[in-house]
DNA sequence: CTGTTAGCGCGTTCAA
DNA sequence: TTGAACGCGCTAACAG
């Protein structure tokens, strides 16, 4: 910056105040200092003006990983919302690990990050720590337990209640839960949503947890339907799962929905590709992240004001399609429950 | 850190040194500090130390965007190699626009993040100024052409070739390439390879290039169908594509690979559940993120050499899976061509 | 082994 | 309208 005063014959200050242009500067030496800028293709230095301004325009964002693409979206969508107020984002993955995300967050909080948006890693989290009182902290998809943080959700157990209402109302009654690990805040809301589907229709519930593992799910679906009475349906609660059941029973050569009818929890791009085409319960993906961004900024805006945790929860939607039997194929006949 | 220095009874300096480690301090005055250091929950603050030490431990990433997962692939791997390093990642997206991808280099730049890893946007890349020739960038996925800086790619015409020529081992004859915009480089290259192949063995190239829009698709194949002599098989040339292809024969019902014969370029999480399974000429998605990454941090590891411009051409392969037709279907009988 | 000085690049404060 | 001095938090270089 001093050379660019130096070249323009002015002090540094006023090569500051054109850049920044707030203050009144004369016609005349403005354009110099322009030109001196252009000539030397100065930039300012945002380091010095995080030091400077105790602001670094930068959110955080910490994901389990980004091959997910719910994942991916949620980012994404928070990125857009960045770009939108000049702001950087530093992105992360916790590999679903909290002593990682706890590791990245500390190191993001070094960094003077403004804010900062997660999706918290499955298991206890480290984030409790005093030093991160400090930052506003928006999380996302599940929330920290006991914490006092903003939250964006979505209906989770009504999500489930639905998927598994509409395989109640297809007349299937030994419906089985396939899901990840119960330890996750998610799978935990979803099998509630589920067995109280399952209990308001005097159903029994029949509740299995698997690995992301498809050779797992292979092994788990196979001994499902070995036994006397098996199940004619299967809940699944998240798109991974949905992925793994889908290729067991493909590979078991099992007819969908004729042999068993699926629902899934969160939609996927092929969803309606895959003959046929799976049924499941939608979640406002690209809304959630947006949403989760706005907040956080409005954090950042408020004066200081303590306002007290936000819990939003967004709404789901039952996407029918044709792996539930009674619709049979679209592209044929419908026949009416 | 004052603070700490107070507590503690001793010099900045001399808690700065606890901090780093390298000097010698007293066992004792040691523990003073880092017990100072404890109460007050005292934490460095990179933004000085990066403004101190000319160096920011940070990295960009520029991608068209991360709802393709194939960037967003590249994206996590690149953050995995940052981590390591103990470096932060700033990620954002250009949206397949050479002006915001402009404008977020230049923020980046303003930022001093020592490196710069891209995907290109589609178009005329402004990358070329002169204020992007002090920070290494790698480009990924595709060159920015007359540019010098390092680049890694995969080998798209000999991908094309590969799939193509798998359809002509089959017996198509009338092979339509279905693609984007031939302005992108990846697609100009494997349009390439598909016309290599296809002069090889005397046939008749026959392109079409398409938006992202599934009704655009759709309208395309039901016109390339409807001629006297259709083409029997479609090369798809990303993955976009080869779902919005299959979305089309889904929908006016034509039977894969009984009807049309498809292979695509670059696999996807789904391609093996469809029905039929797709056969597609697979990129190595995650090692390319790796050694971009690695390459970048060797260049920053560079004394000051300015070693030339790497090329590095990543490998394919064509995975064959049932959408080909000789495979037959895998589950039923095999029937030869 | 430890403290002091100085400066990284910028912008607020105060004078001119 | 413009400039000079100071400090944001940190650490290399030099005393002590």
């Amino acid at each position: 910056m001093s050379d660019v005063a130096k070249l323009a014959g002015v002090g540094t200050m006023t090569v500051s105040r054109v850049l920044n242009g707030n203050v009144h500067v004369t016609e005349e030496t403005r354009a110099r200092v322009l030109e001196a800028i252009a000539e030397l293709n100065y930039m300012p230095n945002e380091v010095a003006r995080s030091l400077r301004d105790q602001r670094t325009r930068q959110i955080g964002i910490i994901v389990p990983n980004l091959h997910d693409p719910f994942f991916a979206m949620c980012a994404q969508s928070i990125s857009i919302v960045a770009k939108e107020r000049a702001y950087s984002t530093v992105i992360t993955t916790s590999d679903e690990d909290p002593a990682t995300e706890f590791v990245e967050a500390k190191r993001m909080l070094r960094r003077h990050i403004e804010g900062l948006i997660i999706i918290p890693a499955q298991g206890k989290s480290k984030l409790r720590d005093p030093e991160f009182e400090r930052t506003p902290i928006v999380t996302l998809d599940r929330p920290v337990i006991g914490s006092s943080y903003d939250c964006i959700l979505t209906e989770n157990k009504r999500g489930a209640q639905l998927g598994v209402q509409h395989l109640i109302d297809h007349n299937h009654r030994r419906i089985a839960y396939l899901g990840l690990s119960a330890q996750l805040w998610t799978m935990k809301e979803r099998i509630n949503g589920y067995i109280a589907a399952m209990e308001a229709a005097k159903l029994l519930p029949d509740i299995h947890s698997v690995t992301d593992s498809p050779a797992e799910m292979l092994q788990t679906i196979r001994q499902l339907l070995a036994i006397k009475t098996p199940p004619t349906a299967f809940f699944c609660s998240n798109n991974l799962t949905t992925r793994n059941a889908l290729h067991a029973l493909s590979s078991l050569n099992i007819k969908i929905p004729d042999q068993i009818a699926i629902v899934g929890f969160d939609d996927f791009e092929m969803a309606d590709i895959i003959k046929p085409a799976v049924t499941v319960v939608r979640q406002p993906t690209d809304v959630l992240g947006r949403i989760a961004a706005e907040l956080l900024f409005s954090r950042l805006a408020e004066a200081n004001g303590i306002e007290k945790a936000k819990r939003i929860v967004l709404p789901v939607e039952l996407v029918v399609r044709d792996s539930c039997g009674s619709h049979g194929n679209r592209l044929l006949k419908k026949t009416a429950v």
